[in-house]
DNA sequence: ATATCTGCAAAGACTTTGCATGAGA
DNA sequence: TCTCATGCAAAGTCTTTGCAGATAT
């Protein structure tokens, strides 16, 4: 991983790039998952034992900040955290993709294939709106929420 | 109110239409804005106050199960309620309103200019993820990200 | 009559805050 | 060195659960 990288990211910010953000990083680069704070607190202890889960809690809120992560709500009355689109290594920024809900049981479905004119129409909005709103927009996320087959 | 509408789709879901479930559906028809659990209950309580919390989180989970209501998340440690499309007296159902939501200080915009092209669109892949994950597909919701004018 | 619903209090879950210690520039 | 970051414990929120009493059909 290029430290150096994100040293001059951390500093940009006034902030220091330390071991345990390191390795919140690390491990966020390695998970393409939803991860919650718990998952990346139990994943980092592993190899950082030292670690607290308020760093976790507190890191994950910087990055967002910085732009890095996005947080993630599914209605489970916890946050998930993912990488920002455009950051992490090569072809591994797997993003767009979208969720669909079960209103029912809150079974989640990831949806992933966009189509051309999708993805199109996306960024027409986008601009759109960055004009209109005066909003840099950085990511967006759709939610479809329904019944999934077996609660039909 | 159609009282005896809504007595028959709680009857339809083995539920009984009450005076609490009652108020709490006017409370949702009044305003057609993102209500968190308190808000709703903080004013129910002005014309019915023997309501408790705890019967507003539970009607409004039944809600959600029925389709009548939608949960959102803003990421803002709470959720909010608000009727599901279609539910509603006349045209005071504005749905289909989406968010830009400011990443760094956490500033909410609601955005609902949706041109025809963009409906169509929607529709389009609703109906292309119905067939595709046997799904019923019943409201969706769409989350931008980035810095508002304040914060670029 | 009887199964469901309600309100209260308590518990639970996730997240944030205060503060002394420790680490980075 | 001096500021920023960390970890622990405690507090803060929002939400859920248990249970006896109340309510709807």
């Amino acid at each position: 991983m290029q430290c150096q990288h994100w040293k001059k990211k951390f500093m940009g910010w006034g902030c220091r790039f330390t071991q345990p953000r390191q390795f919140i990083i690390d491990m966020l680069l390695k998970s393409n998952k939803h991860l919650t704070a718990e998952d990346i607190y139990i994943e980092v202890h592993k190899s950082y034992p030292n670690i607290g889960l308020t760093t976790v809690y507190r890191t994950l809120e910087l990055l967002e900040k910085m732009g890095i992560v996005h947080r993630l709500d599914f209605g489970e009355g916890k946050s998930r955290y993912e990488l920002s689109d455009g950051i992490g290594i090569e072809n591994k920024t797997v993003h767009h993709h979208h969720h669909l809900i079960c209103t029912n049981c809150r079974k989640i479905i990831n949806y992933t294939d966009f189509s051309e004119q999708e993805i199109k129409l996306m960024k027409e909005i986008e601009a759109e709106l960055s004009k209109k709103y005066n909003f840099k927009i950085t990511a967006h996320q759709i939610y479809f929420y329904g019944l999934c087959a077996k609660c039909k």
